[in-house]
DNA sequence: GCTTGACATGCAACCGGTTGCATTAAATAG
DNA sequence: CTATTTAATGCAACCGGTTGCATGTCAAGC
């Protein structure tokens, strides 16, 4: 076992450089409040005996530690990573670190990870948060909140919104002479399954074109692939799949049942979690995870900077990102 | 703009119990030193006051912050997710906070989120690192840091020996009847490409397959589609790819080619990030992320608890999963 | 030549806890 | 009943910085 030696403190770079304290720390925030020639000194007693200045006393006397934190549902689900790699990088660029939190989808646990990161970070970003809104709204009067997929009267929050998406996606379809579609459904609670389906039924209402709905609670590869049968059995020449998982499922089944796409039949997936890394590649609706990661972000980081809390409503508007999945109506 | 209050300080709560400061702070760290008495009052005078001991105050006394860093090149990469989330909430059950680092496959990037994290954790995981040597066992010298993926003597370290599936790859194609075998590399400084590499190189010797090697920087699904023209180009009539996403191009390659899998030739992945999500779905080497991200946090918390620091080296096994990729050898 | 600033630096309090040692009161021993 | 532990609490220094104010120096102004 070794000893790992204590870092130098301020102290010993004064004492280096023959100044005090005070000047060392003016050295490393406000340099121009004392001459060239001591800053110059100072960075040079640092240098050598590799002095950095400790971020947890800093934080301390100035109330500003320089944290956030990010709290995610569940970090494996491939919607989450880009997000939380954009929301990192934007942090990045001000110098902020970030604490991730995975709540399990679970409320208690949300909020015992913000009650474990309160007493460190500045603010909060809470993305698909599972709390109920009281307990947010409690959360932001204590610190700075900012929401994505959430919308809370009064805290800040960037919402994106798939209705544009699946609207275009219709049109899309009717365009190509589709004239019957199916729409195969999401999980029971999700907010996003609701605002899917309802874009789908109004705009194939305003395009009169035909459409029914297939429920299918676990939104997965495997129940795309065991629902595509009763889709087929609709009759319909079309299908859009509440997200990309469960319309790569029904791309091998309809692979394996001998029925190509999209010239027999065409499949729209939602999210654009899989890129174009489906066989074929799948048209589907942008999920924007990558935008509201950042723009939750810096939104967190401008209230930080200027101390005020806006009420701020941010919402992204999806589109359809045609591939090679949909092509015009069979007949 | 809300005004938020400060929240209550140790005093306050000495004040409102009529006790010191030293009172209350050993209600909360060492209850059984204070008459249960003096322990009730101040709990109630704490509770009254919704007092929360400031972290970093305590932090800066006791230099223990509590916090781990767990540093990844890629969050968006499918291999991380899984493992993040294990190391999580591992963390979770110690009460630890994780800052995650994002190194965009970039040792700069690397360094730079190790200098900013050190201050304030007590120790790093260092999942797949693109540092030197020297760096790493510099970083380490500081503080506890325990490597994924990555084999430094001296450093405690968590390795998927990705090299018993490979193997097992090998010789299920050999006993397929392939005779002559592609391997599609990754990243150059990735220990796992290095190992992969050599362990299809020396099964194929055993076996008596023929091997030929192919470099591809980058382990995605595009440069997987990119390459493929030049597996095929020499004349193998199987190949196995540095990762899931890179068999995963090639598959869709291969199909815009009209070359059928597995009948004409066939894929193996590694990594096992697709499960059976691909057309045909992936004959590939399993993971074990989540068991390397759960050990490599326990042993840093244990490091940690115990002030010791071990030279440990724990191997996980892999294996071959096998799915409809491989069949056959043509002919 | 003396006053008045402006500028550079030092002093000391403060951020909110923790902890070794001193103090006091109560309990046990002789 | 006094001497000695022992248990409970207080005192004050310390962790490593930041910052308002005081001090000192030197140059420009009159």
């Amino acid at each position: 076992m070794t000893q790992r030696k204590t870092p130098p403190t301020i102290n010993q770079v004064a004492a280096a450089a023959g100044v005090t304290k005070s000047s060392v720390s003016r050295a490393f925030t406000r340099p121009e409040m004392l001459s060239a020639e001591t800053v110059r000194k100072i960075f040079v007693a640092a240098e050598q005996l590799g002095y950095v200045p400790n971020h947890t006393a800093r934080a301390l006397s100035t109330g500003r530690h320089g944290n956030l934190a990010l709290i995610v549902p569940d970090v494996a689900n491939p919607f989450f990573p880009p997000l939380i790699r954009a929301a990192q990088s934007e942090a990045d660029r001000f110098d902020y670190c970030v604490f991730l939190g995975n709540s399990d989808e679970n409320p208690q646990q949300e909020d015992k990870l913000i009650g474990r990161f309160a007493g460190q970070v500045e603010g909060f970003v809470l993305a698909s948060s599972r709390l109920g809104d009281e307990q947010i709204v409690a959360h932001a009067a204590r610190r700075p909140v900012v929401l994505i997929n959430r919308d809370v009267e009064g805290i800040p929050r960037v919402l994106i919104d798939s209705g544009t998406g699946v609207a275009e996606a219709v049109a899309h379809l009717a365009a190509l002479g589709h004239k019957k579609l199916v729409y195969v459904g999401g999980p029971h609670g999700s907010w996003s399954n609701k605002q899917r389906r309802g874009a789908v039924r109004r705009s194939a209402r305003e395009l009169g074109l035909e459409v029914s709905v297939i429920s299918n609670e676990f939104a997965a590869f495997e129940s795309g692939r065991k629902i595509t049968a009763s889709v087929l059995a609709t009759g319909a020449t079309a299908a859009i799949a509440f997200d990309d998982l469960t319309a790569q499922g029904m791309l091998a089944e309809l692979a394996d049942l001998g029925v190509s796409v999209p010239s027999d039949f065409a499949v729209v997936g939602c999210d654009d979690v899989l890129g174009a890394a489906t066989y074929p590649s799948l048209t589907t609706v942008s999920n924007r995870s990558v935008e509201a990661g950042k723009a939750a972000l810096s939104l967190l980081i401008d209230i930080l900077q200027n101390q005020a809390i806006r009420d701020v409503r941010y919402v992204l508007k999806t589109n359809l990102v045609i591939r090679k999945t949909t092509g015009p109506a069979k007949g």
